[in-house]
This record gives structure tokens, sequence and C-alpha cells, in this order.
DNA sequence: ATGTCAGGCGTAGCCTGA
């Protein structure tokens, strides 16, 4: 059980969260139950939609986290929350591109280099959009490398990345297989960006597949069931190997005005004073 | 049968993005 009490063995747990918000305005004061309610350490957020002026700092610091956001208006946006302070937070990517979406913010906190990253949706796989997120994908790619050499410590890469890794992580195929989420070339990106050292925490935990974050609002994708599994918690191989559980917070894409996206939560064996 | 949300613009209802 990884919500609502830590087993004795296990409280030296931390715990790590993603959760696309489709916009913290509309879904604060949900954000801000949720954070309440459970205990978990460190929380990446993306889809603020909002400039830095909007995000609700003072709310989310008053539950005892300390916030790095940054945020555009409409679009995008990003954060990291964390109950430990937040160290050499670093917005966007250290590279040469002239890129305006607010997508990638990283800092320093129990001693793991933790990234929130918003993946481009791609649009559609004949849309300019759909270059865009390769394009992007390489970029971060090149940027984790960047960032394992300048912080040689655990990494934990978090967010909506906007790719179904595997076949049964898509409840319906036919709709969706071939997409802007789930085909060849968008998984292949993934893995190259796994490839300079990171892995999927989540799916050890569920090796059978079919456990969704992303339900579309049209044609009540999450009362039929119709989910991908979009986001995500990638961590270093010493920090994956402390993962000791990982679940999708479904309650919190019920009830009134839920987002779109699920809280990905992953507990680790992992604590730094 | 392009189904629902959210934000912008601007103050109604259309447009974009997802």
């Amino acid at each position: 059980m990884l919500f609502g009490f830590r087993e004795e063995r296990y409280k030296q747990a931390m715990r790590i969260a993603t959760y696309n918000v489709n916009s913290i305005r509309a879904r604060k004061e949900r954000l801000l139950a949720w954070l309440a309610r459970h205990e978990i350490e460190v929380v990446c957020l993306q889809e603020l939609k909002v400039e830095d002026s909007a995000f609700p700092r003072e709310e989310i610091e008053a539950l005892g986290y300390h916030a790095a956001f940054h945020g555009q208006k409409t679009y995008n946006g990003v954060a990291i929350l964390s109950r430990a302070p937040l160290e050499d937070v670093s917005i966007a990517m250290d590279d040469a591109v002239d890129d305006s979406h607010a997508r990638l913010i990283a800092a320093t906190t129990y001693g793991i280099r933790v990234i929130s990253a918003y993946f481009p949706n791609g649009g559609s796989i004949d849309s300019e959009k759909y270059p865009y997120k390769l394009k992007w994908m390489a970029r971060l790619r090149e940027e984790l490398v960047r960032s394992m050499q300048r912080y040689p410590i655990p990494h934990a890469l978090c967010g909506d990345f906007n790719v179904a890794p595997f076949e049964d992580d898509v409840a319906r195929p036919q709709e969706f297989e071939g997409g802007v989420l789930a085909n060849d070339e968008v998984r292949a990106a993934l893995r190259a960006i796994a490839d300079v050292g990171l892995v999927d925490v989540f799916r050890p935990f569920h090796p059978q597949g079919g456990v969704y974050s992303w339900w579309d609002y049209r044609g009540g994708g999450f009362e039929r069931g119709n989910g991908l599994r979009i986001d995500h918690i990638y961590a270093s191989p010493e920090l994956a190997a402390r993962c000791i559980g990982a679940i999708v917070d479904r309650e919190e894409r019920r009830g009134t005005a839920p987002s779109d996206h699920a809280p990905v939560v992953a507990e680790f064996d992992w604590w730094v004073d």
C-alpha cells in the first residue's frame, strides 16, 4: 500500500510524483487538497498554463513545500515542489536553440537532480508539431548528458512524456498506435533518452501493462477505460534500484473538475537529511 | 456524428491546443 501510511520498514522512504495538472489555476484547490492529504516529498507539475506571477506560491509554501516554477501564458509551464530546499534551479535547455516553450525545469533536492518535463504532444503526424517533438526529445537527450556531467548525482526525469512506451500501455491500440503518442519513432526517441542512464521505475511494478495515466476528456475516456500511460518517472539505476512501489493515483481523475491526467507516484527507500 | 476541457480575447462565442 503506497498511500495512507508508511510501513515501519519503509520509514526511510521518500515519494516522488509527477502530475500534469492541465492548468494550475483550474486545478489549484484540487492540487492543494491532494498535497495536504498525502505525504509526497517531491512533486513535478506540468501544464501550469500561467505566467510565474500567477503561480500559487504562497499557498503551496504554506503546505511546507519549496517551489521552483517556469511558466508562460496559456501553454506549457512546469514546476518542482519539494519538502526540502531546491538548489541549482535551471530552466529550459542549455543549448543554442531558440525555444520559447516552458517545458523543462530542473533542481537538486534530496541529493537527486530532479527534472520536471513537459514533452511536446506532437499534434498529428503530419503537423509541424511532430518534428518539433522529435527534435525536442533529441535535445533533451543531450541536455541530460550535460546534466549528468555537471551534477554527478542520481537523476529523476519526471513528467508528461507524451509517449506510451509499449503497446500494452495503450488501452485501444487500434485508436492510438501509429499516432503521435504511440509509434516506433517516438519510442525510439524515448529509448535514446533512457540510454543515457535512466530507467522507468513504474513499469516493473506493473509488468502486465494496462495501467494508464491519461484519459481524453472527449468521449468519456476515463469512464470507458480508454487510457494511455504517458506520464513517467525515469531514474538513474542506483535510485531506481531503491524504488519500492509505484502507482497511478486514479482518484485524482475522478470527481469534480479533474485534470485529464492522474498523478504518478513512486516511493523510494531513499533519504538525505 | 471531431464527443470535453481550458485559456485568450473581450464580455459572446469562436479559436487553439490537447
